[in-house]
DNA sequence: GTAATGTATGAAACGCGTTTCAGGTCAAGA
DNA sequence: TCTTGACCTGAAACGCGTTTCATACATTAC
């Protein structure tokens, strides 16, 4: 049999090496795996055939016979996200210490490529599963577990499924603390998707602390689909528009406050005084800015995973701390 | 043989379903790969026996059959960096329509890496490889194509290798060009790696036009390793440092740009009065900061690369086009 | 001197789909 | 009636390493 795309003539097997070293596959395949038991002698004529040759062995028949691949499968909605790119720089990182290879698979959180992603587990491609995201529900990642480990980022106490992240609701929360303790009570936020768990740890919170305060809960004053610079331009748009604004915002991440810092400098709106930002990451751009943030440790949450599916980890779930980095775009309404 | 790791102890395999439908396993590979000729009946046996194993096909082994993996190694020095990760979505988003997975090599400029990524090739791991940046020379790369296509994106006449890119020749020559249009000679630039293909057209370009205009090469113009925000507040800081000042900057990529336009603000230099800035890329945030910038089709090159591996793309280079943007931070020294 | 180990090697089975080849049946066309 | 071709099916080979099992010789140990 022989495959069309592409030709590649002389790539000889370990039969052929066998043959023309004039011993058995066995010991050909002791040799390439550095057993013990095969005579020096031996030894040398195997690696003459190989070298006249040029074998080189066949990944896919040795993941095959192996039934493991080194192939790490990790889910992500888009890899320009900083978020999702630096949870794969940390799996990376981590991944190369056991040589594994990663192999992506962009969801664009359509959920039928997640469940592409877990057809790869359940084909033996891949070895284990990371989701940075996910949009297929727990009950059907759940029957997928028996292929191999699956790991979540995401805060969930609703599975037993093994989750690294940090604390959603708590860092919410301390956010909110943060800024209510300024004297913020007229609080929006924005969020990257609407029906995330991290999203939705996030609402939860949110109305928790307005209840607290017993102030309603504006529709008008929750963004969704906010993830990119421009995105954080368009809020601050809409905010010059509202009626009733805003005190402050709580928002996804330095790359949407980046946006709202620098439209808001455009139209002579002043940060903090006229509206406090907070948000997530501590990414660079928060610092050149000087965009008070919560620092998560994203990359480590990336590496995690891996000693999950390493099994190095023996928890079912770790939480990451974060960290609030109080900069210059929150106000002190007390102090004004 | 089992393996140890993970438990999948109910996977049935082709001959299961075989014997468990009374027929033959061609019979069942016809059927799970929609060939005619197969009896409805049978088909509906065969079928139920898939449903009652709950049978799934292994990959690998469909792989090994094949001598295809319908996987496309990437390799990139960091998935942090917006160029890549951008290259990488338009690789992403193209190999979607052809089935392709992802794999993912990372190397951080390690030559050792990019030779890994070579292995998989000739393992048969991957159909092709596409090298977003490469630092292995060319004679070793070649080395490799008789085992499936290799691409490159950089602008290279040395090598008759497929390659994608924009003539980044022509177009540093034309962010010079548009810098000297309007009084600028005493120019700097910055590169993300100074022993690139890519880097070297921009050098050669420099050396060129400086000495048409009679001015001196000065090395402490050049600076190196710059692909970050903090990097470019880096050589912000160096230029306040400085005795004789560079008027113009040609920068790496719009972050760069950013780092140096932010911190020169907080510095109180003037752009583009004290210092014009002239950057690559044309990202969101070159936008929001109104950097004036050369449009490259970074996600585009990722869709053509796959092109290349398709042979949809017949040409064995292919060059993109740029796009000078205009904005705010290069200043007319003629108009002043 | 004999039993018990350790060393060395190959045949064959295994992991699991795909494909070729040969051999059928059955109906339409000559 | 005979040929031709479409339809259907299974045995066996193939892609390629790995591993088990059996065998055989060479040492030690007692």
């Amino acid at each position: 049999m022989k495959f069309s795309g592409k030709e590649d003539p002389n790539m000889a097997n370990i039969r052929e090496i066998a043959n023309l070293a004039g011993v058995s596959v066995s010991t050909v395949s002791r040799v390439l795996n550095n057993h013990p038991y095969v005579r020096e002698e031996k030894r040398q004529v195997v690696h003459q055939a190989m070298e006249k040759l040029d074998y080189h062995r066949n990944l896919t028949a040795f993941h095959l016979s192996k039934g493991t691949t080194n192939l790490l499968g990790v889910v992500l909605p888009s890899i320009e996200i900083p978020y999702f790119s630096n949870i794969v720089e940390g799996i990376a990182e981590e991944g190369l210490k056991h040589d594994m290879q990663l192999v992506l698979i962009q969801t664009n959180y359509h959920v039928d490529k997640e469940l592409e992603a877990l057809e790869l587990l359940r084909g033996n491609l891949i070895d284990g599963l990371i989701f940075t995201s996910r949009a297929a529900s727990l009950k059907i990642v759940k029957e997928y577990t028996s292929h191999g480990p699956i790991i979540l980022c995401e805060d969930s106490d609703q599975t037993e499924l093994p989750s690294v992240s940090i604390p959603h609701e708590k860092a919410f929360q301390d956010g909110l603390d943060y800024l209510l303790a300024r004297g913020h009570t007229d609080i929006a936020y924005t969020l990257g998707r609407r029906h995330g768990t991290n999203s939705h740890k996030r609402i939860k919170a949110y109305q928790a602390t307005m209840d607290k305060i017993n102030q309603p809960v504006r529709e008008e004053w929750i963004f969704d689909k906010c993830l990119s610079i421009e995105d954080g331009a368009r809020v601050m748009e809409s905010w010059c528009q509202m009626i009733e604004r805003p005190t402050a915002f709580l928002v996804t991440n330095d790359q949407v406050a980046a946006g709202m810092v620098l439209t808001a400098r455009e139209k002579g709106i002043r940060i903090p005084e006229d509206l406090s930002i907070l948000s997530f990451d501590n990414q660079q751009i928060a610092k050149a800015l000087h965009i008070s943030t919560i620092d998560i440790p994203i990359k480590q949450m990336g590496k995690k995973a891996v000693q999950f599916i390493q099994k190095t980890e023996k928890k079912s779930k770790v939480s990451l701390p974060f960290q609030l980095i109080g900069r210059a775009t929150v106000s002190n309404m007390f102090s004004a």
